[in-house]
This record gives C-alpha cells, structure tokens and sequence, in this order.
RNA sequence: GUGGUAGUAGCUCAGUCGGUUAGAGCAUCAGAUUGUGGUUCUGAGGGUCGUGGGUUCGAGCCCCAUCUUCCACCCCA
C-alpha cells in the first residue's frame, strides 16, 4: 500500500516543527504577560454544537464523523432513505469560540467572571486547499468573556501589535464594528437584507464599488439606497473627519451612533497610549462572515504578501445564550499559526534552525566500558544540560568508517558541543567547539564545570 | 460546490515528432581514500512514469475517467 495522507493535512518534521514552536511560544507568552490562562477542549464535538453558527457557508465546511455501531451496519442494507442525524452526531471543530462558549455554559459555575482564557488547536474545515488554505489547521485564540467593556478590545489590538512585532512581521490592524453596519443598513431602510448586504460590501476590496452595487441588485435593492453605501465603503485611514461624515450618516440610527460611539471609544483610548496609527485601518466593508458577532470586528492583514487575513475576531454579545447562558458578552481573536508560518517562510523571518534539543554529544569510540559514558553523560543532563550519547561504538568494525559516521551525525543534527575519549588525549575525556574548533580536556574531578565554562565561553 | 494547472527514483527535475533496455543531480547504502564535523574516487539499490480504461503495430508523451497537488472563485485563519 502507498502511504499518504488526507487532502489538505500536512506532516511536520523537525524544522519545521522548530519553527512552528517559536511561532507557538512566542504567542503564547503574549497571552500569559496579558493574564490569559489556558484551556483544551476536545477535537469532536456534538454536531447540534457545530451547526447553525457559521452561517449556511460554514455548515457545509464542517467535518461530520460518521457514528460508530449498529447504524452503520444498517446504512449497508438499508435503501437510502437516511437522515443526517441518524449516520452522524458529531462532528470536527470548526473555530475555537463556539467549542469555547459551549466550555463556559457547562462550566459556568467554576469560572470567576470576567474568564480570559486561551486556547491552542487544531481546528479542522472540509474547504478545497490553496495557498494558505488547509483542512486541518491552527488556531490561537484569546478571548475575554463575561465583560462589556471595550478596555477588552484595547487589550486584544495591543496583543496583535505585540506579537507581530515580536515576530518581527508589518501587518495592517483592520477594524469595523457590526453595530455600524446594522445601523448603515437601517439608514437605508434594507435592514432585513443585513446579510446580504455585508457579504457583497466584504468584496469591495475585489470588486470595487460597480460590482458591489451589481451584486445588491441582484438581491433586490434599489439604486438609491445602495449609493448611500458609498461613503462607507470609501473609509481608509482613520481620522476624525471619517468618523464625523459617518456620523452624519448615522445619526438617525440608535445603534448606528452606538457603533460609531465604540469606535471612537477605542480610538481614545488607543491614543492615550500612543498607539501606531499607521498600522490601524477602520475599514467600512470589512465584515467578516461568522455570524456571530455583534460588535466590534477585527482583521489582520500581512504586509507585502499576498495572504488571506492572518488574525481575525471581535466581539459577540449573545453566543453563549444558544446554549441557555443569555447576557453574557464575549470578544476574542484568533491567530491564524499556519498562515503566520507561510508569511514569515515567504519573507525569510525565521531565526536560524538550532538544534534546541541536544547540545552535547558523547562520540562513542570504544566497545569496553561503555558505562563510562553513562556515568559521564548521567553528570551533564544533571546540571540540565541536553546531552546524548552515540548508541554505536566505533570500534565493531572498520573504525575509520564509524567514527565518520558520528561526526556526520553530529553535524546534520547541528550539535554545537562533542566530547570525545581517546588515545591521544590519555583517555581523558575532551570537548571540542563545532562554532570555533576549539578543544580542552575535561579533568575527572571538575568534569562538569570545566563542561560548563566551557561552553558558556564558546557559544 | 465551480474553473484552471500539474503528477516521471526518497527530493529537485530532464525525457525531442508517439519509436530500442526511462535518465541526471542531490540524498541513502557499500567499498577505497582521508589523523578527527559534510574530502575525493568507485559502485549499488531504488520506477507498474499517480491510478483505471481507450486510440495505436507501438504510449511517459495522444483521448476519457478518477485520485492527488498547486492556483483562482466562494468563503475564511
């Protein structure tokens, strides 16, 4: 049999596992430094979980596990006439969030509101693959729930700035709120056509201003109300004079205004701490379609690549009350790991590959006392330092020949210290430098902290 | 779900107009050389040319189907 695996997963060796971790890690720090704490939760859950919260789009993405047991022996025999949820009830996760509203609702009791929780998984999506598209994909998500306050949103966009900058990666900060949209639709008297509306404005970016109003015609709105669109969609850089002309727009609209109010509200705040404008973005036609969300909505777009959005989220007031929790307002972001990976593979961002697992390797040269090495090597991983020892002694057979080998093992796997016991030295055990050739014998008395001086000055 | 692109050794790829036994580099393994972190030389293994049909005297090459890859749409991280 050939082995391979399913469209649009991926396995992951070494170095790029290296790589992947340092993206890991270095988010992960952000979201502990901003008192975020951890949780899991499993990679199935109930389809009734799933359903309904993606849109129709996203419903058809969703991965469904076939039920184990009698039923499958009936699909079998049986004409087809079957229902979905007599073959399946769960399925894969599709985000972070609604298995993580799902996770506050049973666990409501436990948790000390406001809960800032993060998490880091998998998620998985039956989506045909492409650049940056996977089925089986990463996501590191912060969330803060349980708290209205917009001091939330601040801290999610200062976490974004963190960590991109840590990665050392220039993103545009794209922001929008929901409310503004809702309220622009009511201006325009087409508020039951919101959906509608903020899957064609979502285009703008592609298919400017005619193929927006193209696509509304088509959905039944009329020439005059989609002009009034236009100044939205025109938003860019953010200033005061966007915000007043849309204000304009807005003021017959409750929660218009109180879109507009969030934003400003967040700008304020932002500016009081400096914050970079140059990287932030109140763009009118994002509008992102997980239908979930209520308020203020984010997306972080990579400089100079061509990528889907990175990093995405905002705020959703009423998602936990699907599962009997109501009032209880959440707002959250999620990094996408796989596509940060392919931006900074593309720019060449990566620091160069370390072996950061073995940092002294023990040439084995001789077959006789092979538990001098253990008893030497038992010493280095004492102090914490990562060591290993060549299983094979190089003297079984054509000696030359296996000492070769241990040299060339110690090179493709980038090890930065050998030791070696041979004749030369009187059997006295030697470390040598791979960074600077350098050698020196390792007296049996100060063994380990001659190692340790050693090494810390030929790093 | 729609459209396009490609699929030849573990990897990167040649392969002429359809014509003899399908090649190279790298990698792997083996031997020689080398006095200590990728020396050099020699050799070997490794392929149902993605899979299944079809056209043809003859198919890696042409046609159909299918799977997979990459790309675009849709949507999204």
């Amino acid at each position: 049999m050939k082995p391979s695996i399913p469209k649009g997963t991926r396995d992951f060796s070494p170095v790029e596992m290296y790589r992947r971790n340092y993206i890991f890690d270095t988010i992960k720090k952000v979201f502990k430094k901003y008192g975020y704490q951890q949780i899991e939760t499993p990679a199935m859950e109930n389809l009734e979980t799933l359903t309904g919260k993606y849109g129709d789009e996203g419903d058809k993405l969703l991965f469904k596990i076939l039920n184990s047991g009698p039923v499958v022996d009936q699909i079998n025999n049986s004409d087809a006439n079957i229902k979905l949820n007599e073959i399946s009830e769960k399925g894969l996760r599709y985000d972070l969030t609604v298995p993580f509203a799902r996770y506050v609702v049973m666990h409501q009791n436990e948790i000390n509101f406001p809960f800032k929780r993060y998490q880091i998984q998998p998620v998985w999506r039956a989506d045909r693959p492409q650049k940056g598209r996977y089925r089986e994909f990463y996501q590191c998500d912060v969330d803060v729930i349980g708290s209205d306050s917009l001091m939330n949103e601040v801290e999610l966009i200062q976490i974004i700035d963190e960590v991109f900058t840590k990665l050392g990666m220039e993103v545009t900060i794209k922001i929008n709120n929901r409310k503004l949209l809702s309220g622009i639709c009511e201006v325009i008297g087409e508020s039951d056509k919101f959906i509608d509306i903020t899957v064609a404005i979502d285009k703008y970016d592609k298919i400017g201003f005619d193929g927006v109003k193209k696509e509304l015609m088509e959905k039944g709105l009329t020439d005059a109300s989609i002009n009034k669109l236009e100044p939205l969609l025109k938003t860019s850089r953010l200033d005061s004079i966007i915000i007043e002309s849309l204000s304009e727009l807005l003021k017959n609209s409750t929660i218009g205004m109180k879109g507009i109010e969030e934003i400003s509200t967040i700008l304020a705040y932002l500016s009081s701490i400096n914050f970079n404008f140059d990287k932030i973005v109140l763009d009118g036609t994002l509008a992102r379609g997980l239908n979930y969300y209520t308020g203020a909505i984010i997306e972080v777009k990579a400089n100079n690549v061509s990528m889907g959005s990175i990093c995405g989220g905002g705020r959703y007031d009423d998602l936990t009350g699907i599962f009997g929790l109501p009032n209880v307002s959440g707002v959250g972001i999620s990094f996408g790991a796989d596509r940060i990976y392919d931006v900074m593979n593309e720019l060449n961002l990566f620091p160069d590959f370390n072996n950061d697992s073995t940092q002294v390797l023990f040439y084995n040269y001789f077959t006789k006392d092979q538990s001098v090495y253990l008893g030497l090597i038992n010493k280095v991983r004492a102090v914490g330092i990562n060591a290993e020892l060549y299983p094979e002694p190089a003297d079984k057979g054509n000696s030359n020949k296996l000492q070769k080998k241990q040299f060339e093992y110690a090179k493709s796997k980038n090890i930065p210290f050998t030791i070696a016991i041979e004749e030369i030295n009187n059997w006295k055990p030697a470390v040598k430098s791979a960074a600077n050739k350098t050698t020196k014998i390792l007296e049996t008395e100060s063994f380990v902290e001659d190692l340790i001086l050693f090494i810390d000055s030929n790093i």
